[in-house]
DNA sequence: CTGAAAGCGCTTACAG
DNA sequence: CTGAAAGCGCTTACAG
């Protein structure tokens, strides 16, 4: 590894000189400058990372947190981690992936250790503890989600109350009364998974305002099995189920969709289909009507929301901003038969 | 940002005595000792890890190097992330993410900067200009797949070759002799991806041997379109077909199993189907026979070997470990009908 | 136009 | 049992 030192013995200068010379601050004679060029182009010499840190130069790193719970969709992490990786990567930050249970400790020795200028939070919780350990630390924290607890970081999201409110709305409007709320799995309610309680929870109360009853019911699993006996256990509580909104994944709503076919009942015209929360169903064998999670478009703004914190042009900590989501159709929603 | 100095003054001791404490490199009187501990708890104090680093002490970071390609498929990314990144934790190493379409460049930026101890080479191709980079690098590196300019870097996979081998060996025990391969989407084979041409071609090749016709076929997308047009071609191009591989996702196999049935074709009476270099169809409606990517099993050992390395239990670069692969039954493997 | 030197926060050989 | 000081590789105010 070739050092300033190195370089300066080459060029026959002082390391001053090669300094300013690579960070172009001090005009430099055109000769200098280009013996110092060269003999830096011949070492491969790039200039400490730790050394100018030391210094109190920003690291240009970015901690990622990024909680592993029972319920987590891996197959849609990376998602998040590449809008994240490539929108950061824009402004020369990187990227250190800290996957962890639950994140505090971790937070906080990537901060203190002084390995990381900023924060990103995925995966939020309604109350999550990291949005309480951001506050201690003296790096600005993004959530990518939105606690209850959010004035001690910027919060960025698709505004998920909204989605739900509209889901019902939508299916209100298509004349349907009874509806089945199919959740994720695990411990995701629970444990308070910010969108998803979120969304279910005003898809519920807008359900009440508007007189449509919304059964909820979180998965077992996502396998054909468990399709089944949740169908057969929603069917027998309300025979007269004409929508079912599914907060779940591809492979689950493939799944869905057969068992419904198995119990005799087409899509539409007897029963509407229709996701929420999830992460595309384009790719499917049938797709349904959706309001999917936008990663990129919300890791983006959360990125660019950072920076403006970093480069000191906001300090308004305690800030949310909610994304409106969208409605793609896929023509399985449909007027309630009869 | 509490430093060394704080802690001392507060301790009323010297920086060399809170560094002693810290590290317990020499023994110090209780009395002093607890005062220390005491007043670096009060601070928070944590060590700098720049200036340890600056002093030539590792990172404790490794860079994993991810290329993104056109025909990458996110849902299983995050798979190897996590193996990856829990098992170095394991060992107290942190994960930086590098995300990008070609890796050279960002590799010698955050080696030669000084930001990480080791690298991580993910979706490896035959002929990887990263192993080529690597050589000129002083931190070691491991591939997780087995390029064929294998020398700069340890290298740990799956045997595909002996994959592709024991898929056709296997086929030629239950009678089949035409057997048709579907490939991955996009310009994997044509950029090398290692794993799906390793398997391919030694299917190919064991074929040949055993005088079993393997017809191949890239796939143009994972849709129930893409897939009707491939097996339409494939069918008309031989109609004694009696065995599928798919190389490629849970969906895309979910999708073929409903056009097979579009035909009239039953699994595995009338056609035999299996997966290779798959991540897992036991999710699926309805799961097939496989031999998987075993990214849990494969990221342990190469970040193990990785900790050997800069442990420095083993100094051979260029070794190469494979694994070897396993077959999941789920039935969907047959006699060939007749 | 360029150089000598202080200092960032640590660790560790040297001294007592 | 503990402290004063050198040094890791840089940047930048100070001097010429």
């Amino acid at each position: 590894m070739a050092g300033i030192k190195d370089v300066a013995a080459r060029a026959g200068v002082s390391i001053s000189t090669v300094s300013y010379v690579m960070s172009g601050k001090r005009s430099i004679k055109a000769a200098t400058k280009e013996r110092v060029m060269q003999a830096a182009r011949e070492l491969g010499y790039t200039p400490s990372l730790n050394a100018r840190t030391l210094r109190g130069e920003p690291t240009k790193v970015l901690a990622l947190s990024s909680p592993i719970h029972d319920y987590t969709d891996y197959s849609n992490y990376a998602l998040f981690f590449f809008a994240l990786a490539t929108r950061a990567k824009r402004y020369g930050y990187d990227i250190l992936l800290l996957m962890h249970e639950y994140g505090d400790q971790e937070l906080t020795r990537v901060v203190s250790s002084g390995m990381v200028d900023g924060i990103l939070l995925l995966d939020v919780l309604m109350v999550d503890s990291r949005a309480e350990v951001a506050k201690t630390l003296d790096v600005p924290t993004v959530a990518v989600g939105y606690p209850s607890n959010s004035d001690g970081v910027y919060s960025v999201d698709l505004d998920f109350e909204r989605m739900g409110r509209e889901v019902i709305e939508k299916a209100y409007a298509l004349g349907h009364r009874k509806i089945l709320m199919v959740g994720s799995t695990g411990f995701a309610y629970e444990d308070g998974s910010n969108y998803l309680v979120r969304c279910r929870d005003a898809a519920v109360k807008r359900g009440a305002d508007l007189g449509v009853s919304v059964m909820f019911k979180s998965s077992t699993g996502y396998g054909m099995a468990d399709v089944k006996l949740l169908l057969d256990e929603a069917f027998s509580e309300e025979p007269d189920l004409s929508m079912i909104i599914c907060q779940t994944n591809s492979a689950h709503i493939q799944n869905l969709q057969v068992a419904l076919q198995d119990r005799g009942l087409r899509v539409p015209q007897d029963i509407s289909l229709m996701g929420a929360c999830t992460y595309g169903t384009a790719q499917s064998t049938r797709p349904v009507d959706e309001m999917p999670m936008q990663p990129s478009q919300v890791c983006s703004r959360a990125v660019d929301l950072l920076m403006e914190v970093l480069e000191g042009h906001r300090r308004d900590v305690g800030y949310v901003e909610l994304m409106s989501p969208e409605y793609l159709a896929r023509g399985t929603m449909g007027l309630r038969g009869n």
